[in-house]
DNA sequence: AGGCGTTTGTGAACGCTTGCACAAACTCAC
DNA sequence: GTGAGTTTGTGCAAGCGTTCACAAACGCCT
């Protein structure tokens, strides 16, 4: 209603926060900020719909709609206002305050991310490290040194931990999981190849590589199996090469 | 139609290979894979569509359809046969024979990648390591030895490579997802921080780790909100912890 | 002030996805 | 062989997400 421009937060805060946001939306709130970041460093003040999308990679209706839902923060004619749309898409995210994460598992893919620079620069803060190894306790990476997981209760609590990342082996992260359920995590990203069981209001995401990887086969899998028909419509545009495959022949 | 059992594929081939499969089912196959596969270790012959559903997370009703999708590899009364079950979908994601992939940007999180083992455990193999600055290049990893970017066309033929991971920093992946393509590759899984533009017939899939813990920011900023009001219906399966986000108050 | 080109916000239609509920199909015991 | 119990495969309806298309709103130029 009121437009004062004080910070963010601009008249926002006086209603729910946004409980039936569509989870679809959500998903493209951080492609969007990201976006328009690019855009703001570049020098841009207001961006269209149209603009936005095509840096974002999405259909401008779908930005369009996404972002209607968080209310009117475009002027018609003109666009949206890049900081303005930034403060507010990070208000929404709940990313006006850093927030401290836990790295659980310091050993190949771990060390990669304690030393990722990524964290910082969009919002949140590696708070502490935790493994389960003697021999890597105590270590320091990064200006932080790794914990022992039976530290965890005391140092979730005193840094304010609310999300934590596994990054240990499969056999290890459900247990890994009650331990920070219990320090009081609400939230898990899970880079083990495990399904998580975790109790109502607790939530977990994962990122599997092989999954994607195979996504990808599946797709290629595909193309090579068109390039063995004659296709009915030559469109021209699909680049014949000869299938590595070499299973559909097999039959 | 006819049940011979001659290893795997077994009538299949005889029609379309899959070409209308859904994408949401197409992204839960890898799941029922690994949870087929942890099944079979454990020394399953058969498993419900109920026990199959809990070992992948998802509704069993969800998962007899998908399957579904792919022919009637079931038995009423029995469940699915696992190791015919395992057999079935690694035909349908074009696993039968281990792929190779390509992986640009040996850094911080490409030395993770390439000395994981997840890969091959599950269908793939690195066979190349490419980036660009001449202190990397020579150097060995797990047994392979990091190419100058510039040989990318020659060992991508040489070596059949039609997937490739993208693992530079955000400022090089379109270059590099450029050459990628001009060398052959028909598949990106792009781990850098930014959209990527690609002719048809090329896929891309991300992986975006901010974007997952923004994602998570959101519900935890939720979750923190709904704590201030004070719940209409006392569920009691909420833990009330003290707002960490101290925002809602400072209106 | 008024008209014109531009862009947002959104109603409405469409397609995809999920979940229910149940008949058909199978095994096993007797 | 028959009946009881179990589990698959699927029609159907509800929900969710995407896209189109356009009126309302805005800036700008005259
Ligand atoms: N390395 C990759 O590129 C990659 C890629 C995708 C997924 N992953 C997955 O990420 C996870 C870690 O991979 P990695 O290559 O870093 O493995 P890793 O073996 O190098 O590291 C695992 C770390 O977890 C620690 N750990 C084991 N049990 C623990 C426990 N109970 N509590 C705390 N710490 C414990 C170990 O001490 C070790 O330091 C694995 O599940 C792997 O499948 C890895
Ligand atoms: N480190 C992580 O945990 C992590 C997590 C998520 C995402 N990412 C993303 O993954 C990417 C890599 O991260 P990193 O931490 O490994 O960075 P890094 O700087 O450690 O490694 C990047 C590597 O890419 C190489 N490179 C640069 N330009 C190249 C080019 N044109 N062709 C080939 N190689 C080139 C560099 O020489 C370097 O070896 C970044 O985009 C980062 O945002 C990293």
């Amino acid at each position: 209603m009121s437009q004062q421009r004080n910070g963010q937060a601009a008249g926002v805060s006086d209603g729910a926060v946004f409980p039936d946001l569509p989870e679809a939306t959500v998903a493209r709130l951080p492609e969007y900020l990201r976006a328009l970041h690019n855009l703001a460093e570049t020098g841009f003040d207001t961006v269209s719909s149209e603009g936005l999308a095509a840096a974002a990679g999405v259909n401008s209706a779908k930005l369009r709609k996404d972002l209607s839902h968080l209310g009117s923060y475009g002027t018609r004619g003109v666009g949206y206002d890049v900081a303005l749309l930034i403060a507010q898409i990070e208000h929404v995210l709940g990313l006006t305050q850093r927030r401290a994460v836990a790295l659980v598992g310091v050993g190949n893919l771990g060390h990669a991310l304690a030393g990722y620079a990524g964290f910082s620069s969009r919002g949140f803060r590696i708070a502490a490290l935790f493994d389960a190894d003697p021999g890597r306790i105590g270590e320091r990476i990064n200006g932080l040194v790794v914990h022992d997981i039976a530290r965890l209760p005391e140092v979730v609590a005193a840094e304010a931990i609310s999300i934590a990342v596994i990054a240990t082996p499969a056999h290890a992260a459900q247990s890994v999981a009650d331990r920070l359920v219990a320090a009081g995590v609400t939230s898990i990203l899970n880079f083990a190849p495990c399904v998580l069981s975790v109790p109502d209001g607790v939530d977990v995401r994962k990122v599997d590589l092989a999954i994607e990887l195979q996504i990808l086969s599946f797709h290629e899998h595909r193309k090579s199996a068109l390039t063995t028909l004659p296709s009915p419509t030559g469109d021209g545009s699909m680049k014949i090469r000869p299938t590595l495959d070499g299973e559909a022949l097999a039959t």
